[in-house]
DNA sequence: GGCTGTGAAATGATTCACAGCG
DNA sequence: CGCTGTGAATCATTTCACAGCC
């Protein structure tokens, strides 16, 4: 233990949170864990080993305990602040759905450019102009930008962001962003991912004849 | 060449088609084409020969050849079919982006439960009903199905396309999925993505002090 | 000369297999 | 006995380095 953490540990970490909010028992084994998640039992117990997660032997983790743990290495137990920038369907929906979801990172602010829906509610924020945007970001102390903006205004926004001192960006629009190497930027493409869906279909037919 | 294409090259061939589509000379280096996708121009070379992708040494690679290439190897020549099950914000801003960006994999039907919204118009279809969505996705023989409806309702869907026979599912719902092996699920899950950006963010800023 | 194609080396992630402990 | 923790083995992916061709 004690190594650096794997990335795609990382990665994982998230899922199990989520699988061990939804258990009711007090324990419960890597095997267990595994199942809820869909990633093998080995696997679940050789990323909880990375930070020293002291399972006990012959019964498996404290839930309790787990979930604090991951919430730690994560930093939610810190409390992240994320803006959203565009208040479109998908602006609105992911707002929603990610203020409905957990308080682990809070939306705290979402900007759009048009005037009609300036002012306007969603998610229980107020909808504030993108021309504020640097300035709010830095008030609210915003460490994520998420863009949910068409894709020709993507850039100047991610800049907008950037220029706010943002760490991190969550990037739904379909294009890739130029930014400073400090900042993280996570796309997420709906495009991109159907594309290579197609493949793995194809693909999978084509093996099973 | 003629190895078996690995799954990470098959992710990367959507970001080249996208990019390769803004481009307007004839021919682009590895390089440029790297630079333009955020890959490392090893990277793309040693993408492209899998399918025996022949550039000119010296020179580069021709254009639309090259996207031709892409397009036959993902399976998009031949016109993949996917329904969207959600007619809410986020069905409806995933629907009207995708036939707005492009005609690889086109969306032919959208579903919901709710009767108000059974009869309206998203993206140029009308919305049906949930009930109808084997005999629908059978009829207009669809390959994916992407999943845009809350949590609770997400396996029921699931099970519906699987009934259909769709191969793959694209899967917005914050749920882990349990379907048959032979569907391919792929899962966009907007919180696990921030919880793990958290992180990143975190690391990189103790990396930097 | 410039850029591709590709073996070989390095790195990273997963799976195996089992020792160790409650 | 059951389940964790972890080295060792395997497998996958990326990076290096350079020969080969236009």
């Amino acid at each position: 233990m004690a190594r650096r953490i794997p990335d795609a540990t990382i990665r994982r970490l998230p899922a199990y949170l989520r699988a061990l909010e939804a258990v009711r028992e007090r324990r419960l084994t890597s095997f267990e864990l595994g199942r809820r998640t869909g990633f093998s039992s080995e696997q679940v117990r050789k990323d909880l080993a990375y930070f020293g997660a002291f399972g006990t032997r012959g019964v498996g983790y404290e839930v309790a305990a787990l979930e604090e743990q991951i919430r730690r290495i994560l930093g939610l137990d810190q409390g992240v602040r994320a803006a959203m920038a565009g208040a479109g369907h998908l602006g609105t929906a992911l707002a929603r759905y990610a203020r409905a979801m957990h308080k682990d990172v809070s939306i705290v602010a979402i900007f759009d450019n048009d005037p009609a829906r300036i002012g306007e509610e969603v998610a229980g924020l107020v909808v504030e102009s993108v021309d504020r945007l640097e300035e709010r970001v830095r008030a609210l102390d915003v460490a994520i930008g998420i863009i949910a903006v068409p894709a020709q205004a993507a850039q100047a926004v991610a800049d907008r962001f950037t220029r706010a001192g943002v760490r991190g960006l969550l990037n739904f629009a379909p294009v890739s962003l130029v930014t400073d190497a400090r900042v993280y930027v996570q796309n997420i493409d709906l495009t991109l991912e159907l594309q290579a869906l197609a493949y793995f279909v194809r693909a999978a037919e084509t093996a099973r004849v």
